[in-house]
DNA sequence: TTAGGGTTAG
């Protein structure tokens, strides 16, 4: 190894020659001791190897290099301090940010737009927004560059709004956002679900030619994709002249997300056609669609050609493959999926028992998440999340309100999922006042911005509170556009307080927002039925022919054994059929004696005619309900899960069933769990 | 020389 031998007192030509050579073949303890033997390095030879050392995973070593230089005294040239703000910035280490910008400040560097702007961006990567406010606001002259970097540190420290205003103050300022500026102010709009913002957006976009800007369109994709707004989502992508990877995983996501499962996976087959390589994340967007749109088989299916493609899972893959061990209709084949993931690869501790205790709380066991969570010795804010959406959805305000508390005590810093948790915990248990203090509190006490969900679930606290003018009048003054989730909760209340008026503002703007869905429909004609408003409900109906809408078949299953049964209105293809339909009939009976009166505007929930002739007793969940009580095989829990929302009739029958038969019965439907027990359900009946 | 987009929990 004598070629290699260390020479000593470099001249700093020659250092920064036989530096280079020693890092192009990562011989990186070399090039430390060839650095270490120039007396004088200059600025070029400081700069090049601090920035090597960051760009080779190694932003610690850089910054030491930084650190012996002004030991040693040498004052850093501006180039010098680039370099070492981009290893700050990698190394998302705030102290040594801080140094950096002390040490520019005392030299007299901080006047200098460009090491102002990669301080900007270092204190931002550290999520010290504060830090990176000061040095903008010291400065006199900021350029393009500056706001976008001061706009994106809002954005990514979790700042939307904030980030949101800082663009818009650009613009008064009379600095011209470039494509980098919108690429990065739109995930802001996508954040809050602020179609409105990002509309305008686009249109800027549009009218300064930024169109054919792929960062720029990939993120215009996700904003339409994350409001739900699927077409345009897809028009955008469309229009694009050039497509690469990440806008076809924002176009998957937007059809995944939107249950458009087909179409989602059609266009994956497409993106290989095309010439474009799925990478992890496509990976993971179509694993977790296929898990979203209940594609069990489909998505272990995918795990394994995702290994064939010689991709490792990471913990998102593992998050979303998890709960498919219980999900899956054959319990067996579920513990095979759990063990296999587990013995592939050591999955970390955290991750895995998160994903095991969200898995229970959507089987509708939270005492078994309850064991899990309280048996975690370290727990993250996904962690906390998990439980407090599962005590949520579960209908646990209380609780969720006190792991809130318990969660802050333990100095986790609560972000917008906890809030959305929180807040429809609070609604689902009738808690208005605390939900109303804590949504006040959300920007006040722990700097997160509500967004568009987070207003939604205070429209859901007041309309599931019965307080429906307060929740239309809060809709009014929302910041931005409402959701179809915030009219939807408006609708959806109206139904319960029997409000016509605003059941037809409510549904008029939802019909606006999402035409294509039937469920929208349905509730408005069930409403104007109630009200006994005959012409107009048939106008509704005459509407879903004319727009082609059908009602999304009610369906609801349960598991007894290894199997899961499945029930549709009026279903006869169960084996034991006859059985279940004699037994309902006698527990109906029962059920009368205890006080049960059928409700009979329920009959005509369902617009088709053939429907309308069939009686309460065909619904699909009372079919399960029913089949799982005459299953229950030693169990004390029926536990039942349907696609759509519980009927209201059935809700009551199910409580009387839960009295009559002693017995516990759980209700999945497509917003909550019903706990059902001795004639009483955990919903207070707000269904 | 400095700044940019997608995948988990809602």
């Amino acid at each position: 190894m004598a070629a290699l031998s260390l020479p000593t007192n470099i001249p700093s030509h020659l250092g920064l020659r036989l530096l280079r050579s020693a890092l192009n073949v990562g011989d990186f303890k070399r090039a430390h001791q060839l650095f270490d033997n120039i007396p004088q390095p200059d600025p070029t030879t400081c700069s090049t190897f601090i920035s090597a050392l960051t760009t080779h995973g190694r932003p610690n070593e850089a910054i030491k290099v930084y650190a012996s230089l002004r030991a040693c005294g040498i004052k850093p040239h501006s180039s010098v301090f680039l370099a070492v703000a981009k290893a700050c910035a990698v190394s998302g280490d705030t102290l040594r940010v801080k140094e950096v910008h002390e040490d520019a400040t005392r030299l007299g560097l901080m006047s200098d737009v460009y090491i102002a702007n990669a301080l900007i961006h270092a204190y931002g990567k550290c999520k010290c927004v504060e830090g990176a406010r000061r040095v903008f606001d010291d400065l006199v002259v900021r350029d393009v560059v500056t706001w976008t970097s001061l706009s994106s540190c809002y954005v990514n420290c979790g700042f939307p709004r904030k980030g949101l205003s800082v663009f818009r103050q650009m613009g008064l300022d009379g600095v011209k956002p470039n494509p980098v500026t919108v690429s990065s102010i739109l995930p802001a709009c996508s954040e809050l679900k602020d179609l409105k913002s990002g509309k305008e957006i686009h249109g800027f976009a549009v009218r300064h030619g930024m169109v054919e800007n792929v960062f720029v369109c990939s993120g215009l994709v996700s904003l339409y994709a994350k409001c739900l707004s699927v077409r345009e989502a897809r028009a955008v992508f469309d229009l694009m002249p050039h497509r690469d990877v990440v806008s076809w995983n924002g176009v998957l996501t937007a059809y995944f997300t939107n249950k458009e499962y087909e179409k989602g996976l059609s266009l994956f087959t497409q993106m290989s056609r095309d010439g474009v390589k799925a990478d992890e994340a496509t990976w993971n967007a179509v694993i977790g669609g296929c898990m979203e749109n209940g594609r069990i088989e489909e998505a272990v299916e995918m795990l394994r050609k995702m290994q064939n493609m010689g991709f490792k899972p990471n913990e998102i893959t593992i998050s979303s493959i998890l709960p498919a061990c219980s999900f899956s209709e054959n319990l067996r084949m579920g513990k095979e999926i759990h063990g296999y993931v587990f013995r592939q690869w050591k999955v970390g501790d955290l991750t895995s028992t998160t994903a095991l205790l969200y898995m229970y709380a959507k089987c509708g066991d939270l005492n078994l998440s309850r064991n899990v969570f309280n048996m975690m010795r370290r727990k993250d804010v996904v962690a906390w999340n998990t439980m407090i959406i599962a005590n949520a959805m579960h209908g646990n305000g209380k609780e969720a309100l006190f792991l809130f508390g318990k969660m802050l005590q333990s100095r986790v810093k609560p972000n917008s999922v906890t809030f959305t948790g929180v807040l429809s915990g609070c609604s689902h248990s009738r808690l208005v006042e605390e939900g109303i203090q804590i949504f006040n509190s959300m920007g006040k006490d722990h700097l997160v911005e509500p967004d568009a969900n987070h207003y939604s679930c205070v429209v859901d606290i007041y309309s599931r509170a019965g307080r429906l003018n307060e929740a239309y009048k809060f809709i009014q003054r929302m910041p931005m556009e409402p959701t179809a989730s915030a009219w939807g909760a408006l609708l959806g209340a109206c139904r319960v307080y029997k409000n016509v008026e605003l059941a037809k503002i409510s549904a008029k703007k939802l019909f606006e927002i999402e035409p294509n869905n039937p469920g929208n429909y349905v509730s408005l004609f069930n409403i104007l039925v109630t009200a006994k408003l005959w012409s107009e409900a048939s106008k509704i109906r005459i509407l879903m022919k004319e727009k082609g809408i059908t009602k999304l078949p009610g369906c609801s299953w349960l598991q007894v054994g290894n199997r899961v049964h499945t029930f549709v209105v009026g279903d006869k293809s169960n084996m034991e059929s006859d059985k279940i339909y004699n037994f309902l009939d006698e527990l109906v009976e029962k059920m009368k004696m205890a006080g049960y009166k059928p409700d009979t505007d329920y009959v005509l929930q369902d617009i088709d005619q053939e429907e309308k002739a069939e009686s309460l007793c065909n619904h699909s969940e009372k079919l399960a309900v029913a089949f799982g009580i005459l299953n229950l095989n030693g169990q004390s829990t029926v536990r039942v899960f349907k696609n759509l929302r519980i009927c209201g009739d059935c809700h009551n029958a199910i409580k009387y069933m839960s009295k009559v038969v002693g017995v516990m019965i759980v209700v999945r439907d497509s917003l909550r769990f019903h706990h059902f027990k001795n004639g009483n359900c955990s919903c207070n009946d707000l269904w």
